[in-house]
DNA sequence: GCCGCTTGTTGGCGAAGTGTCAAGAGGCGC
DNA sequence: GCGCCTCTTGACACTTCGCCAACAAGCGGC
């Protein structure tokens, strides 16, 4: 027995103890409806006081919309490489490396995209759409479109239309398993190629 | 003075009461997040004691599973008449008659398929796939697809997906106001046409 | 018209969850 | 070894939820 006093419990760095709170909240928050997950859960499991959460979060509902906010902000990994070539060259190549995010982060994802019942929560929406924005953005640009185009805003929209199909069909894919890979491939890139080359132009005309 | 004692309530049929806080609590649920409505609200809304909910629905939870249930299940006005015709045609006209019942109800619709933030909930989840799935059998009906084909579940997939993107579009068109409805319907009516005519198709060769 | 019974409805209690805050203690610096 | 800064705790006040025993609306019998 070493007579030492051991400490009831370790002093952290801010940032350190924030971020160790986070991240148990991010799990958390990830298997259960907010509702189902207590700040009482959420300390048990980061081995805290409850009171801590407050003090570094201010209320569960911040913290739960810092968790959203990170988790549907894509990460930046995102531009890279998308080659030249054909149009369908792209739109594969654009829908493979999407593909291959999602499938890493999986359970994440998943949780991310999954849709409510009823009831609008309007901070949550507004993350949302910035991180749709966003992406639309890049998938517009590796489609050769500039953002500096009269037109852009329409471009996004109907690319965030496209965004609803792409997470519709990773359920399918990754939750419910009834297509594979290479069909939900498929579907996404014809339905991709057909927006670029024949929506999209068509729609510029419509704008009255 | 009519020196009547005035009954401090009325006693209701248990049908009438129930459909009564029903609807009180479909409002509320409508406008907040679920956390943000609490039974005091609903209860204070329907000039009801906060007990009766309880006794009528057992618990928030499930009342507001019960406002999902209904609010996700579409009206059986859907199948009626789509027309014979050419494949163009039925796929506008299906478009056409989404987009009229949709702009109807447009509060309760966009209510409905507002994506949450993270955090999935089973049951929830559950509901919104039964209504997916029965609204996907419709089209796949309307475009001359028959319930007993050996890949129906793969066909309600791809429609599923397909659905995705339908929701999206509705929000841009009557939430962001993004696109008119022109421009929507051409987005949705090309995609519904690609779909069927080409990736369909091919899809059933992937299967493996 | 009064009374009694059925049952729809109320109101309060106990448990659980959330935010606040003053007091306590870890551990770096002198 | 001591003191101090501040990170962390624990308890308190308040709100919300589910439960249940008691109450009373109002129909039917006499």
């Amino acid at each position: 027995m070493t007579a030492g006093s051991a400490p009831k419990w370790r002093r952290l760095e801010p940032d350190e103890r924030r971020e160790q709170i986070f991240v148990c909240a991010a799990e958390l928050f990830g298997e259960r409806p907010y509702a189902a997950v207590s700040t009482a859960d959420i300390a048990a499991r980061a081995g805290v006081a409850r009171g801590l959460i407050n003090h570094y979060f201010g209320t569960k509902r911040e913290l739960y919309l810092a968790v959203v906010r990170r988790t549907l902000t894509l990460p930046p990994s995102a531009v890279t490489t998308l080659p030249d070539g054909s149009l369908t060259e792209r739109t594969d190549a654009a829908v493979d490396w999407f593909l291959d995010m999602v499938s890493k982060q999986q359970k994440t994802w998943l949780a991310a995209i999954t849709p409510e019942g009823i009831g609008r929560d309007e901070e949550v929406e507004h993350i949302l759409d910035e991180a749709d924005r966003e992406a639309a953005g890049l998938v517009l640009e590796a489609m050769g479109f500039d953002r500096g185009d009269e037109r852009w805003e329409q471009l996004i929209a109907i690319v965030r239309t496209y965004a609803g199909m792409v997470k519709a069909a990773s359920r399918e894919w990754l939750d419910r398993e009834t297509l594979n890979r290479r069909q939900v491939h498929t579907v996404l890139s014809h339905v991709l190629r057909t927006l670029v080359a024949d929506v999209i132009p068509r729609a510029r005309t419509q704008s009255e």
